[in-house]
RNA sequence: GGCGCCGUACCCAAGUGGUUAAGGGAGAGGUUUGCAAAACCUCCAUUCACCGGUUCGAAUCCGGUCGGCGCCUCCA
């Protein structure tokens, strides 16, 4: 049996365990991306987080179908379209290529299903009418109206109530203000498709409804998505799947991501002034906020997991604020974990683990003890709630431990018992976090590769100053050595002296 | 107007009834070093926006005040 879970449920507003329909198995349904442009950082965060959910909890066992659907019949697909002078399949093709590359840049598992509305216009028509037959909508004009006076539950999961709401709707033709569109009536030069109302298009929410059951079936395990979307998008989704399928459950488990947000004034340490201009407060990221930043430009400046991580420290319900800065320090706290993997791989020595403890004393007990803890750890902070900030914090007391351990020149030759303990540890941030899933030599040069870029040098420039640098040293010219640290310096390259030479490094 | 979330050190951030309030960054001092860098050590919130209340005990529960954010139009 797979491990327990506890999730918050956005339904019941508290922190309850999964319930699985079929013991061991989940079906998990995602809220994925209306492809009318590229995502956005905000959009990554979403991405990320069940991406992280979805690889632990099959790494604990659980057997997961993971399904995140397209949108890709939409008005800002039609209108961007006839923008371009083009086709919406052409743009939202384009888009999904687009979404792609960038999900496998950032390293996520592609879902088991990726529907698409455009792939689910039979069942999209199929549940319209079972749900006018059910008398839970109606039809006017080709179009076709959820009836939210029809549904007594509408409201339970956002905890809105039709009348109170702000009507700003002119009459569209519908009883309520409330009311959504189930089905489109057709307008000329748009996409639409035949049905027993006239030709027309789904109209936003249905598809989720359709394309859930049409791959998980009527009852689905966890649903998905931003903050934003819980009404009312999901609201709505409820009440079309429920009035659909005779009232059967639709959805046990809700779950809501936390958005990033965007617009602060600068966060660079120690001279954040409380000007005018620094005074714009924190603001959902999004397009039409015209404050957004898109995935592509993220993984030009830092590796994948570094973005990864910047999420990862942050619990997955509250909102983030994303910024620069902080996406280096993200980087910054990657390489410290890379760094103390590194100084473990680099310890020697093959004696049995107790003698080797026994000859280092506390340093080494303390590494054996955290190691031999974190999944444990890690595990017990997942379990509750999803808190992978408290996960990460327990990876980093491992690696304080490791560096203490490796400050040392007997670990250094000896400990190599000891580092195993404490890799094999480090290496259940893999299949639980996704991170300290490369080489460290792969790391370092794709840290090398991104910075340098971001900083305009060349690794040829730096190797030339370090080279020059190195006769200098060797003359024992220390002034012009010293000259060329400083120089280097100034180009943001810090410089190490190891035993096996130079090393430089961005400074990050 | 309605619904909901949040306010923890210089910054980011976990903790949500009980021994010392995680972790990261910045800052100060030290160890180490030809000098450095990295790393390590020490220091950096007797205190969790504010005011009341419940309790043997609250950052954590309840009420109020102030401040911020999200949703009610498309949104991860």
């Amino acid at each position: 049996m797979p491990a327990p879970l506890r999730l918050y449920n956005t339904l019941s507003r508290t922190i309850e365990p999964v319930d699985p329909i079929e013991p061991g198995q989940l079906r998990i349904y995602v809220c994925g991306m209306t492809v009318y442009d590229h995502c956005h950082v905000g959009h990554a965060r979403a991405m990320i987080v069940y991406d992280t959910l979805v690889r632990y909890l099959r790494h604990r066992g659980w057997t997961v179908t993971f399904v995140r659907n397209f949108t890709d019949i939409d008005d800002k697909i039609i209108q961007r379209a006839a923008a371009e002078g083009t086709t919406p399949e052409e743009v939202a093709e384009r888009f999904i290529d687009s979404f792609h590359r960038d999900m496998d840049g950032l390293g996520l598992v592609r879902p088991d299903m990726e529907p698409r509305v455009s792939g689910t216009i039979d069942e999209i028509v199929a549940m319209i009418g079972r749900i006018l037959d059910a008398g839970h909508a109606y039809v006017n004009q080709g179009t076709v109206w959820f009836d939210v006076a029809s549904y007594p539950e509408y409201g339970a999961l956002s905890g809105q109530r039709p009348d109170e709401l702000r009507s700003d709707d002119p009459d569209k033709g519908k009883r309520h203000s409330a009311d959504f569109a189930l089905w489109k009536a057709a307008r000329p030069d748009e996409p639409s498709w035949p049905s027993p109302w006239g030709s027309g298009r789904p109209g936003w929410h249905i598809e989720c409804s359709a394309m859930c059951a049409a791959t998980l079936g009527q009852e689905i395990d966890i649903h998905g998505g931003g903050l934003d979307l819980v009404f009312p998008h999901h609201e709505n989704e409820i009440a079309q799947s429920q009035c659909s399928h005779g009232g059967q459950r639709f959805v046990r488990h809700w779950m809501h991501n936390g958005l990033l947000t965007a617009g602060a004034g600068t966060k660079a340490g120690g001279r954040a002034h409380r000007d005018a201009e620094a005074e714009q407060v924190d603001q959902k990221m999004g397009k039409s906020k015209n404050n957004a930043f898109v995935i592509h430009q993220a993984l030009e400046l830092v590796p994948a997991e570094a973005i990864r991580l910047y999420y990862l420290q942050t619990h997955y319900r509250s909102p983030l604020p994303w910024s620069d800065d902080s996406l280096l320090e993200s980087l910054a706290m990657l390489a410290r974990l890379y760094e103390a993997r590194e100084q473990a791989e680099q310890m020697g020595g093959s004696e049995p683990l107790p003698k080797v403890v026994e000859a280092i004393g506390a340093e080494a007990r303390t590494v054996v003890e955290l190691a031999r803890a974190l999944p444990e750890r890690i595990d017990r902070a997942m379990d509750e709630d999803f808190n992978t900030a408290m996960a990460l914090g327990h990876a980093f007391e491992l690696a304080r431990a490791i560096n203490r351990l490796g400050n040392q020149k007997q670990a250094r030759r000896r400990g190599g018992p000891i580092a195993a303990e404490a890799l094999a540890a480090l290496s259940y941030l893999g299949p639980t976090l996704g991170l300290l899933q490369q080489g460290t030599e792969a790391f370092h040069d794709e840290v090398a590769t991104k910075r340098l870029a971001a900083l305009g040098l060349s690794r040829e420039a730096v190797q030339s100053l370090v080279d020059d640098r190195q006769h200098a040293r060797q003359q024992k010219d220390w002034a012009k050595a010293d000259a060329l640290r400083g120089q280097l310096e100034q180009m943001n390259i810090s410089l190490m002296d190891t035993p096996k030479g130079p090393v430089w490094r961005v400074k990050l």
